[in-house]
DNA sequence: CTGACAATGAGAATCATTCTTATCACAGAG
DNA sequence: CTCTGTGATAAGAATGATTCTCATTGTCAG
């Protein structure tokens, strides 16, 4: 599964692309933490922790601080080049975003653990409604789905 | 804002019954930090964090400790009475939870903090068509919408 | 009324995250 | 090319919410 080539329309490359000259234009310098992180992020193509991702940095012979780890990810979440998802454990996971605006939301099994992304323009529409109907200038929103997934549902026959 | 009487078409002791034989039915006892943390819950009718209600508490002159607040308030979520909410800020926000089923998730302004609670039935429903097509069994979902109140939005003229 | 066992409270322990601070590396001036 | 200012970095301390521990208290069944 860390192969990650190409289910998506857009090569990891890109992003990483994306990512960096994104921080440019804030004014932000480059440097070797910065490199470290965009580039893990990049390799997974599934929403990490900080302590993920630092722990895959070290593993790959890297030191990198874990203040760093979270530091750059703040950045990257500022300039819109990554996304923080959180579950509800307390933990916060963070996440590519595509450079094209798209965005999904997450199916949680709560028995396995599993994460699955999927898309609802249904869903969209809906949340785009409610800020209509209520005067409220939605800028950005987050969906999880707690249950089950196929796998851990009880089948009989 | 604390008088709290009737927008609700059930009135908060309704609540406060249901909880406490929610916890009878799950086999727990009463007690002094039970019936604090849950008058204290029926007593404000948007959510609140687990301090909030320690502190709301103390107020009223009751010793309850910090600790027991938490464990009764994992208590009424376990049964079903209580919702845990979070906004994405590392704390976990409880409210009662209507006997009836119904439920509402939250506005929340990025700027002056304020949390809304609204209710969409089309949004529920795009839930419950995502979880048919990605053969999820969706048990709880969450939703938050983080932008701007009305009242924080830049108005001209 | 009494025993068994859950509930409680105080503080310690844990865990993710943020802060502090000394050091480091790169960009541009000279 | 070398010097110097500024942002980047690493390590560990600090913070803050939540959970755990355990001695004690209170509840409820019999």
């Amino acid at each position: 599964m860390s192969s990650g080539r190409g289910h998506h329309h857009e090569p990891a490359g890109a992003w990483t692309g994306h990512a960096e000259s994104a921080l440019r234009a804030a004014g932000h310098r480059s440097g070797g933490a910065r490199s470290s992180v965009i580039a893990q992020l990049a390799a997974s193509d599934c929403c990490a922790t900080a302590q993920e991702v630092h722990d895959a940095i070290r593993a790959s012979g890297q030191r990198v601080g874990l203040a760093s780890v979270y530091r750059v990810l703040d950045q990257l979440v500022a300039v819109g080049a990554v996304t923080r998802v959180e579950f509800g454990d307390g933990v916060s996971r963070f996440e590519p975003a595509p450079p094209d605006g798209s965005h999904h939301h997450h199916l949680v099994c709560e028995r396995c653990g599993v994460v699955r992304p999927f898309e609802s323009p249904e869903l969209e529409r809906a949340i785009h409604g409610v800020g209509d109907r209520e005067r409220f200038r939605v800028e950005t929103h987050e969906v999880v789905l707690h249950g089950r997934c196929p796998d851990c549902l009880p089948k009989r026959a």
